[in-house]
Formats: C-alpha cells, structure tokens, sequence
DNA sequence: TTAGTAATTTATAATAGTTCTAAACTAAAT
DNA sequence: ATTTAGTTTAGAACTATTATAAATTACTAA
C-alpha cells in the first residue's frame, strides 16, 4: 500500500529514472496488501487489460529484471518453460500445486527450518529454497 | 554398470522398443558407475563426440523424456533456460554452484530431513526438494 | 520367411519465452 | 534551452523445446 511518491523515491534511490512505465509496474506489483507470485505474461496481461496505459513487452522484461537486481522481486523457477517472480522478498519456501500451476507461500508453520550441515569448501551460500510439489489426491501414479 | 542385455530387457518391461538408439543413450546414461547430471545438449554432444552413431536431437529429447515418464530419470530445474536431468533416482537435495552450473549431490550428512508440518489440505506432496545455491566466497553483493 | 502393423526415427518447421538492436523519446543536468 | 545519458519501443534474433509428417525399423502373425 505505498503510493506513487514512495515509488518515485524508490526508483530514484535505486538509481533508476522513475518514467511513467516503472510507476505504472510499481503500481500494479507494490500497491497491494498482500504480495503474490506472477509470469512476466500474467504482468503484461493485466497491464494490457486493465490499464489504458500500453507498455511494451521489451519495458517490462527489462523493469522486472531491473527490480529483481535491485532486490525488490525474488525469481522462483519451477519448470524451464516458465518463470516466476514473487513480491515477498523474505526468505520463504512454496508449494507448488501441479494441478492448478499456483505458487503457494510456505508459512514458518508449514516447513521447518532446513538444517545445512555441511556446505561445499570455499563457497557461501546463496539462498536457500525449498519447493513441495503437490497434487491432487486422486489420479496418481501414471 | 548393466550391460546391452539388461537394457533390452529394461526397455521391453516399460514398453519401449530397444532400438538402436535407445540402447546407446541407455549406455551413454547408465553404464557407469556413478549417477550424475545433465543437459540434453550435454548428451547430445556427448553422444556425437564420442561415437560414430548419429541420433537426431528429437530422438534425444524424446527418450530422455520417455525415461523420465517411466521414472528412469529425474528432472531438475535451476533456471528457466535450462533444463538438467538426474540418473540418481533416489530422493535427494541439490547444492547448485552458480559459479559453474553445476549441480552436485546432497548426501544426508549435509542436508537434515526437511519437516513439513502442514500440507495443502486435498493435496498429495508429489515431491520434496531442496535447491541450496551457492557461489565463491568473494565477490558477493552486487 | 514374409507380409502387415504399429512404433520409432528423422529432418525440418513451428512455437514460445526471452534477449537484442537501434531508432525515437524522455528525464535530468548544465 | 541545450545537452547528455537513460529509457522505451517495435520488431528481429535467439534458443530451448515441441510438433509434423514422411521414411525407417521392430515386432507379429501368417
Ligand atoms: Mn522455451
Ligand atoms: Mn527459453
Ligand atoms: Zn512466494
Ligand atoms: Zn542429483
């Protein structure tokens, strides 16, 4: 729930011009109660379909990945045809339901804390993310 | 480390024909000793390099997904762009070097059971995996 | 064996998500 | 105002993957 002033220094303050484009994406991702995971399609769709405002493909390819660098979106990878991007930059883990293709936030309650023992020699670790597929009761096992 | 025989046999008990070409992915993918990750462009690549056969990418990619359909092989997906596949069956996690797009084995030892305490209420988890990534120890932090 | 058939392979086209290009446009600095 | 660097854009290019449809091969049953 920030409004289009807080964008503005948002943007500003992360280096990048606030244009109209950026505050218009800013608006439909940030401008909410409650974050949500979405494809650079369902973005471009809801854009298209319920602003008057048309921002080209290529600006939100480049704004989403913007703000992914900037840390103001996480990049979930389910399968490797699709790419998902999340508003909740905390660290959280997901299920993944396989009959409808929804992202669901794990809650502290959910999954427990993944306990790494042992870690490669010479790295840090990046991040951590678990993913829980899950699938409706009937139809199993093909 | 099968041989030709328990291929065919392999292949015949899931309804796979044994072709020709079948056979030497079976060998290229199972006739070793340890399990291990690839892309189809590995494979492919792999299979063109270093034998005189010729398999069209299609025939790749279609019994690389008919193995994974009979559950010969498993599916791992780090980023959108690419897909790796496992001859290691068993349940486990991943540690991903982003420095080198690698992906390496988790043993018990350095990953603890992951603890779901709530699941989806209609829904079967369909799997459980935990992707760890990590980088050199330098260079952090854009 | 030898057809007959269904499965498989293949080259190639098509598709889809994403990135690149380079020209037009815009925000900020001087 | 003028300049400059950043941004947007349409469309082309790219890349992984899937679809097509004709040729080939594996199996079946006479
Ligand atoms: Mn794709
Ligand atoms: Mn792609
Ligand atoms: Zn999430
Ligand atoms: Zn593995």
């Amino acid at each position: 729930m920030l409004k289009n002033s807080e964008f503005v220094s948002k943007l500003r303050n992360s280096g990048l011009r606030p244009t109209k484009q950026r505050l218009k994406i800013c608006e439909v991702l940030f401008n909410r109660d409650k974050t949500f995971h979405f494809t650079i399609n369902d973005l471009a769709k809801n854009i298209s379909e319920n602003f008057n405002e048309k921002i080209s493909l290529a600006t939100i390819y480049n704004t989403v990945h913007a703000f992914k660098d900037k840390g103001y979106l996480k990049e979930i990878t389910i399968s490797s045809d699709k790419s998902y991007f999340d508003t909740n930059i905390t660290k959280h883990h997901h299920f993944y339901d396989e009959d409808t293709n929804l992202l669901i936030d794990c809650n502290d309650n959910e999954i427990g804390k993944v306990n790494i023992k042992n870690n490669i020699t010479g790295k840090k670790i990046s991040s951590v993310e678990v993913l829980v597929r899950v699938a409706s009761d009937t139809q199993n096992q093909s």
